[in-house]
DNA sequence: TCATGATCATAT
DNA sequence: ATATGATCATGA
């Protein structure tokens, strides 16, 4: 197999990267459908990740590619973020997979779920329901790394959730855990389970966790960014 | 009304 | 089943 070569316009710098973004800012999800040729679904109940997929079309990410972030070249990570009118997330942000076993020497500096943050171009998109697909309109792109205080929280909660998932308590963690960040179920259905830790150091067959950042959090470094 | 838990599509 | 991309939809 070949490696995931990089696709021929994927920008070479950051930069140029952010400028590319910015430039999408106004244009509504019909028209970028449009100028690049792809069907636009009625709305997203059975194509929940279009409007991240179209903009990793244009933005020239490595579509499919197994790399640890969208631009690997660059070390950044795109995220689309549906907002309302105000500019609010409307959704929590999957980050990663909590990974459930063989975390042996996984410590918060070495973790996956820190690497994927190191470095995020935020896009926003209007993402209210009761707005046509076709008319929501990309908002104003923003490059993010968590600053010292972020980058602390995100510690916290994660080293908290890391722990119960090591000390076999995968099962008693809700959504309600974490200031910042959450872990939920990331799967196909409630059948499609995983191997984790039981209460008693067992193997147990569970439903698959991702790592989610909560809107609250999602919504103040926006708006940090975005304030005067 | 809204967050939690559940789910959808596709590629490998 | 796991990885990518996330949003749906129902109970509180």
């Amino acid at each position: 197999m070949y490696n995931n070569p990089l696709p021929p316009n994927t920008p070479d710098s950051e930069q140029q990267l952010y400028q590319r973004a910015l430039a999408l800012a106004g244009y509504t999800m019909k028209e970028l459908a449009e100028a690049a040729g792809l069907p636009i679904p009625e709305n997203l109940k059975r194509d929940k990740g279009w409007v991240g997929m179209l903009l990793e079309h244009y933005l020239g990410a490595c579509a499919g590619s197994k790399a640890e972030q969208d631009f690997p070249h660059l070390g950044v990570e795109l995220k689309t973020i549906p907002v309302n009118a105000q500019g609010k997330p409307l959704e929590t942000t999957f980050v990663c997979v909590a990974p459930l076993i063989g975390n042996i020497g996984i410590t918060w500096e070495n973790s996956y779920l820190r690497k994927k943050l190191r470095r995020v171009l935020w896009v926003p998109v209007e993402g209210e329901r009761n707005k046509p697909l076709a008319q929501r309109r990309v908002g104003t792109a923003l490059l993010w790394s968590p600053d010292n205080h972020e980058e602390q929280q995100l510690r916290r909660d994660w080293e908290e959730l890391m722990d119960l998932i090591v000390l076999g308590k995968v099962e008693s963690i809700t959504a309600r855990h974490g200031e910042i960040l959450q872990i939920r179920p990331k799967a196909a259905n409630s059948r499609a389970l995983t191997e984790a830790i039981g209460e008693f150091g067992q193997p147990i067959t569970t439903l698959p966790r991702g790592f989610y950042l909560k809107k609250e959090f999602t919504a103040t470094l926006l708006s940090k960014h975005f304030k005067i």
